[in-house]
DNA sequence: TTTGCATACATAACATTCTTATGTATATTT
DNA sequence: AAATATACATAAGAATGTTATGTATGCAAA
């Protein structure tokens, strides 16, 4: 059986929070587990966040005033649901802005398609 | 006087062994600080390898057999040229596929333009 | 000629950002 | 009843950078 393969997961790095805040504008609120859930779903298992990485993440960024939380209970159970506030809104478009920005930049470092508007 | 901003430099992470492997393979052999012009002239500024990160990864990567080294006096300097062994050539190329397949994921993940062929 | 900047290597202390491991608890499926 | 999935959280450790520092040569300008 074939195991799709991960990314060594260094590459991952530095892009989570922009994941992270890109997903929450694209689907108005979600809560810790779904977004790993997603994440795994939409990439076809190649990209798995970790929740030891995730949970400080969302703790940063709401600390940081990017994201509120909402807690509703499921049963006796706490779900915590992100929704990002007005500074994580423009946030989230600069940090997408920068990763398309800095790929473009990485594929023309790389020789692999000429350099587009972004020098 | 406007200043290109650099990119917030987490996202450099993870990609530094990739750029010095496919620099080396596309121009033969050259010597450190030779990659860091080359990379700062070639991004514009907007990405700057630091000595720091450099060196210490020139190091690892002759320890691991993917590249060999050379030096030269130029005057009473020395100069330390770097080159591909044939294990490291591979190794660039499975980089480069591994890194322009993460970037695909990337913008799809991030809804930026449909999937292409890497799911 | 000496002052500063560029070239050219190197390493160590520190910061950031992950992974891995562990903990707690409820809900659902077998 | 046991295993798996859901759902949160934190801590120790690893990996990979930045910043600071050190050494030394070459060259250009004041």
């Amino acid at each position: 059986m074939y195991i799709c393969p991960m990314y060594s997961s260094e590459l991952l790095k530095g892009t989570l929070k922009t994941i992270v805040l890109n997903l929450l504008k694209d689907n108005g609120r979600m809560y810790g587990y779904e977004i790993t859930q997603r994440v795994k779903d939409l990439t076809a298992e190649k990209i798995q966040i970790t929740e030891g990485a995730l949970y400080p993440t969302l703790h940063a960024l709401e600390s940081q005033g990017e994201l509120q939380t909402e807690e509703v209970f499921i049963g006796k159970r706490v779900r915590k649901y992100y929704t990002l506030t007005e500074k994580g809104q423009s946030t989230a478009k600069e940090k997408v802005n920068e990763l398309v920005d800095f790929m473009n930049t990485m594929k023309f470092l790389l020789d692999l398609e000429p350099r587009t508007g972004n020098g």
